[in-house]
DNA sequence: TATGAATGAGTATTCATTCAT
DNA sequence: GATGAATGAATACTCATTCAT
């Protein structure tokens, strides 16, 4: 299942306006990476289109040539936020999956890879679901990405099949990838800008989640 | 630990201005409850002091009295509702302590338990938890309370203390804890209005986590 | 001419509303004493009277009680600096008048004299005089006022009438004195906080102003 | 010296934002002249925005896209004033220069030239003295002003030097320029609305002010 | 009399969006 | 297509004044 699978539906092409090429091209991209550029500065959508305008140096115009309104430019901007996710997904599973020859030592090594992962998306992904209360297309977007990532997960865990003790692997690989990113997320703050809201230590917490984990598997 | 502990630092009197009475106390009251309507409605601060005046029945001046500025109304709202939040968490253990014999009687209970509490306070403690990423107090009264949480869960796990057969249960305990609410708050969407934004379910999740923790106590 | 002339007109039971004693007189007075500290430290009208009420331990309903309303309090403490003035003045011209044998004598000390009364009065009076642009009534006291300063001058200078060349030294008395407040005054900036509005030297001006003064009165 | 030698310190553009052409010229002046004439009806700055807007047929953001707030608008109305009174002195200094053959000419028509030219810019003049008191930006403009019309006024008299029986002509005419300056300014009240503020005689305090003019420089 | 809590009209400023060029 | 100047609705906050107690 490929992180592009929901390319069509989400794709900049039905957030924004028109396909493009050359100099609009190079345009639309200083307005995302500038939209984006300040969500990460400021940590919320509280930036001006007059600042894309001139820090981007991409007239208003131009903008509303491409975005329908100013709530389209920042959907774009978590689109490509959440696509760069699931491809960092997708490239840590298949490492794992090259590397890791059972399921003892595959379930420690994808707790802290899944970790370094959101933390290095965190700000953004926090964006994202902040966005999704309110927001329809975002919360779509947002359960789509969460339901490939359930997928690709339970896949990677059900490869090593033959390793788990419970009589069903599948509902316990559903739950650990669910208490995994839910724990994770939070001890992020998804996006928190310095230290952890909570002040649990952090590699305690992946520590104890993976021996959780391993300890679920192999309950008879 | 009492619900209350913090009421000295954080208190409505420090949040706000002055101690009351009678017709002043209605008065201070209605603005609180309008506030938190208007926010639970929006599920967001977006709501105006006009607002506020008119449906509150309150002047514009009166809130200036009682608040230094809206953002100290904001936080009055939050910190009322992290003090209910206390409150039932602290009720609800104290219920679980006085009817469960065993650790393995425990663990369903609590989570089931913890789930509703956190359930039915979920929006505004997401609105709690989304200020704390930018407002220092919040980001303070949130550590305080989350500490506290831990304490009480803890201490309620250790209640059972024979009953582990690990080697180290405080550490368990304590990541359990973080466990179950990291999970729990995030399946809320921590204040998602309708549905959940994941669809997994809500009672398969509940089920697993304990079973989880079960596991991951019972592990030698 | 005394100083109180008019007191009548412009006492304080014609700007405010009763006659007071005892306690009631000591709260007025504090009323009167805090709005012209605020006056004098912000070097404008622009105190509130939640101010008043709290640095001076009146209540405000305690001030509507005495004055009509913000501007009538105002008004007092204006009054109050004109009559400071106007009883500094004739303290002045009284000294004077006993040490001074001769016109060559009096003008530079007059000058001098005068100068220094008025740098001391110089932040109310200016706010007297900014006031009275818009404000008819302290526009008219500010014209009694003056006048009656004119009068006093012009009777001083005439104390030597003999030592003057000129045919008409009432004329030049009167001009002489207008011109010398006039500059005073400006020089002053009547009320500049710390440095003149102009970088003349003060010391300069007044010399070169008794200089001028003296010529003026010796011309033939 | 030119009127206009600070014109790149205190120009518009350096109060405002931009340099404008055809429409935007337009409604640039349209901002100031509107702010202007209100400023000269109230004799103060307390006009509103929205009276800009609405008499000047300029919307609330145009105003913002040329001055960065309310103080800048004023402030630029000030500046204006502030140039087209030292072109109006420059001019009539110019005049002067060419007419007058002797200082005894040139005293009594300085006098009443520079009292015109004071009458008729009076208002805002009066404006600009009482913000330079709080505003410094304002009062640096108004130091430079004054010391070039000094330098000016000066100037003027110095080309009558061998007319000057006193031993120190530029001290004697620095002096006259303030005392001269100072007493106008006075008695206009800098921007009384209709009458004097003292009922002195204007034409009589110009012909003493010349007189003494006078006498002073031929005092030996 | 005396108090001080309550009132609410009034205003500077921001910024998404439009549209003339 | 491309630009960026113009628009104006929307909103937090102040403070003189009133009036119930």
């Amino acid at each position: 299942m490929s992180a592009t699978a929901d390319a069509t539906e989400f794709s900049l092409e039905s957030l924004g306006r028109v396909p493009l090429q050359g100099r609009s091209k190079a345009s639309l991209e200083r307005m995302l990476a500038t939209a984006r550029t300040l969500m990460l500065e400021r940590g919320n959508e509280d930036f001006t289109l007059q600042e894309v305008s001139s820090r981007g140096k991409v007239s208003i115009g131009s903008i509303y040539l491409r975005f329908e309104n100013k709530d389209s430019l920042v959907r774009a901007v978590l689109y490509q936020a959440t696509q760069t996710l699931a491809e960092q997904e997708d490239a840590m599973l298949a490492e794992l999956a090259a590397s890791c020859a059972t399921l003892q030592e595959f379930v420690p090594r994808y707790v802290e890879a899944y970790a370094e992962v959101l933390r290095h998306n965190a700000p953004l992904l926090r964006l994202t679901m902040m966005r999704a209360e309110h927001d329809p297309p975002i919360s779509l977007l947002g359960k789509r990405t969460a339901n490939n990532a359930e997928a690709k997960a339970v896949a990677a865990f059900m490869a090593y099949r033959g390793d788990f003790a419970v009589p069903d692997p599948e509902v316990c690989a559903k739950a650990a990838h669910h208490i995994i990113f839910a724990t994770l997320a939070r001890e992020l703050s998804l996006g928190s800008s310095s230290e952890s809201v909570t002040n649990y230590d952090w590699n305690v917490l992946k520590r104890e989640l993976a021996r959780m984990c391993a300890a679920y598997f192999q309950a008879s």
